[in-house]
DNA sequence: CGTAAGTTTGACACGGATCAAGTTATGTGG
DNA sequence: CCACATAACTTGATCCGTGTCAAACTTACG
């Protein structure tokens, strides 16, 4: 996990001057490794593993997930170049690691990051900050999960792409989607039948519109954040709620 | 959040030697401060306010929600005596908290608990510690979410409960339910009459009986871990699986 | 006791899963 | 470059688990 939240990744790898003495940032940690490749498909770890890296995404899209006693998996997120892996873990990894596409990232032991992390100052905050925007990322999925349903899973996640991709410079509303549907079903606790149906509606609303298998041009936006049920627009829990009339939810 | 894993809470609240000097453990920051009270059904705080204070759960128990759009509530967790409330936060609470029964608490400024830990090289990796549980209850949770059924939810959660209790000392198998129906409900992303029938399922199934309305007693542990289908006790996902053979999970 | 909140139980409905074809991309070897 | 093979995706028919609605029951409490 780790998404980055608003980086401009890899810009910074012009100005090279002071990373050997003290990086100002965390991706600052990765510049001097070397950069090494993976082929789409093969696995980076697997969930259980001794934890003995962290990893800076150069380029291209991991998934992480889980797989459970019965096979089945499930996705608990997506990386990007600019993410970096590995951050929020003891000493074992808690998902496995795998190519979407092939790509190319760059790897520091966990011993090395923790000690630079321990001796920085100004790195640590950059750590805390990161747990805590995956942490609200999870609560995130967890809310999706429990409450919403299938139209509703689809454009929260349509929309979380939409913004990560706009945060990257380019305000075209088309966006790339590098998994499968069967990954996107695994992330939103679907089905892929059930995704493309949802997809279908969507186009037939004037929503989306697909642009080849792998991107999809949002044609409303304020219909994706509408559809989506996000509580952001709203008050969120501010207003007091008296205890005995919460039953009158249901 | 931030359960606490393994800690005998309020055990070392009788040897209060050093901790004016410096403390060993973040629950030593606590040791000194007041206790304050909250009647239940009362609120601490609230999803979006500034999040000005961090908790130690002295007794009694909350649950922590959010609410969305349309009213709908999701409980990410419940706090129990030895948590600590609110490490996993930047500015604003992400979520709100109330007192489930009556609670003592004691609280302490953010800024002051920011301080201790940035100076503290003792309390850094425990910090970091909470965190990264948290983070793995909550990808739990995306789990049991994602791809679970009722009774496996259920099962799950009676057997979190018991381990809980469990690590508090005493074998005996009957677990405290302070939370309504309607919570755990709202935790597992059921309703409460699915709560409810699956409960009477494992009744009849002579895994669990009711012991008084919050109360419950554990016929066959052994039982329960079956149907809550974990994933702990199998091999995990270290087995290579070859991508052509991905869709036969389905 | 009597009232209300919490819980259980039953009947029914519906959203999404499952099962089954059919269609469209993606690649691969001739 | 085309023909073919295969994986990925879409669409349709049906089923099932859980939600919804309603009512009875239990517990807590004034």
């Amino acid at each position: 996990m780790l998404q980055n939240a608003n980086f401009h990744h890899g810009k910074e790898a012009t100005n090279v001057a002071f990373i050997d003495r003290e990086p100002h940032c965390l991706l600052g940690l990765f510049k001097k490794l070397p950069i090494e490749r993976l082929a789409a498909g093969q696995s980076l770890f697997f969930e259980g593993d001794p934890a003995k890296g962290v990893f800076e995404v150069v380029e291209g899209s991991l998934r992480i997930f889980k797989i459970i006693s019965d096979g089945r998996r499930v996705i608990t997120g997506f990386l990007h170049a600019g993410d970096i892996i590995g951050v929020s873990l003891k000493d074992r990894y808690l998902y496995s690691a795998e190519a979407i596409t092939d790509i190319r990232i760059r790897r520091i032991s966990r011993k090395s990051f923790d000690a630079e992390v321990a001796n920085s100052p100004e790195l640590r905050p950059e750590v805390f900050a990161r747990l805590c925007d995956e942490m609200a990322a999870a609560q995130d999925q967890v809310v999706l999960l429990s409450r919403k349903n299938a139209e509703e899973r689809v454009c929260t996640f349509l929309l979380k792409e939409l913004l990560r991709v706009l945060c990257d410079g380019r305000g075209d509303l088309v966006i790339e989607l590098p998994m499968t549907r069967l990954d996107i079903a695994d992330y939103l606790g679907l089905t892929i039948e059930t995704v493309s149906r949802t997809m279908t509606k969507l186009n037939k609303k004037a929503i989306v519109v697909p642009a080849g298998r792998h991107s999809i041009r949002i044609l409303k936006r304020s219909g994706l954040a509408q559809l989506a049920g996000n509580d952001d627009e709203n008050g969120g829990s501010r207003m007091e709620m008296a205890p005995h009339l919460k039953s009158l939810r249901h």
